[in-house]
DNA sequence: ACTTTAAGTGACACTCGTGTCACTTTATGA
DNA sequence: TCATAAAGTGACACGAGTGTCACTTAAAGT
């Protein structure tokens, strides 16, 4: 019926991606995108009004994306398991924190499109913190966290944690096991 | 000999601060500055040549400050009071964390005084590692830290910790002493 | 072969931040 | 009181990103 397209929306998102990562949400551009992909920045316009429709649809795609590994977590049955499978996932899909930060720097638009992704992340960072809830929840019901910490702090540290820069460039299992062993009994001895 | 200022350097700072911490590096720009010190545009360019050289020199100045309190850590003499005291710190001047990000995206340019006060900033920043590297060491040999942690590790669970969201607003003293309790001794029981 | 239709292009007009500069304003001290 | 010099102003030219649109290109169906 018509001509053949010239990037795949695989393709486009991984460039976004790419590009959202190393300029962050201002320093993206279409022109940017466009030169990636290869085609003329007027071609974009015909799928995406504009940047904040073109990365909140992108947003929602990764969000979803994340959310099918994290709901992996209910096939874990104890808090032990639960706890290593939910460290490594957020230490495998480390962009995911910093991706979900640029998403929050869309500005609430007016546009529909962008309303609904916006409208669609908010529901996707609910079923997270739902499902994350219920997983500290289990933790201080099988009496393995301590009860006093409130659960936003506990989710907290995990996701801070990963953000540590390793300057010293310790070996990746090292690095991930040192962390485990901090959350769970501290920096302290005994 | 000649008019008076309209605007004070300690003004310019504050507002440079505030609209750094609410706009972001690219976000900021010198109109805002004029508008908030309600000059206009040009005259900034009578102090600064531009963006580069103005933030650079304000990270300076806010990072000096940081640097006297930090020092202040060798008025304390054990590890424990030391530890206190450092936690307090940067709670206290939750912004100089975000801040110094801030200062990292200044572009590396060729700008004579830019150079000069990244080369300062780099200083200080040296400082400051140094400082708080022997502050951990000082943990270890005094046994109360596990030695198994890297120092690094320790140092990014400190700054990392106090950037964690109280999004359910509990009162800061309670929060606080929550942080420090996992820092000591994690978030699992026994 | 020819029509249809979506893909893609590049030029245009617009906005906004930048850096400059000739000009105006206003304290000061000679 | 008046020359001086720093403070401040606003207009200008420039570059970069935006969004649009008439136009060209190329598969696919008839």
């Amino acid at each position: 019926m018509a001509r053949e397209r010239k990037f795949s929306t695989v393709d486009l998102y991984q460039s976004t991606k790419h590009l959202l990562l190393e300029h962050g949400y201002d320093g993206f551009t279409f022109s940017m995108l466009a030169n990636r992909l290869d085609i003329s920045r007027g071609a974009l316009y015909k799928y995406f009004e504009n940047k904040e429709v073109l990365i909140s649809e992108y947003m929602v795609f990764e969000m979803k994306k994340f959310m099918v590994q994290l709901h992996k977590i209910q096939e874990y049955k104890s808090f032990e398991e639960k706890f290593d499978y939910l460290i490594h996932l957020i230490f495998h899909d480390q962009e995911i924190h910093r991706l979900r930060e640029i998403g929050l720097e869309i500005p609430r638009s007016p546009n529909t499109k962008v309303h609904e992704n916006q409208e669609q992340l908010d529901q996707l960072h609910y079923e997270m913190y739902t499902s994350l809830q219920s997983f500290v929840e289990l933790g201080k019901q099988e009496g393995i966290i301590k009860p006093s910490i409130p659960n936003g702090l506990f989710l907290g540290f995990i996701f801070q944690t990963i953000a540590i820069p390793n300057h010293e460039n310790l070996p990746y299992s090292e690095w991930v096991s040192s962390i485990k062993e901090i959350l769970r009994h501290g920096m302290f001895k005994i």
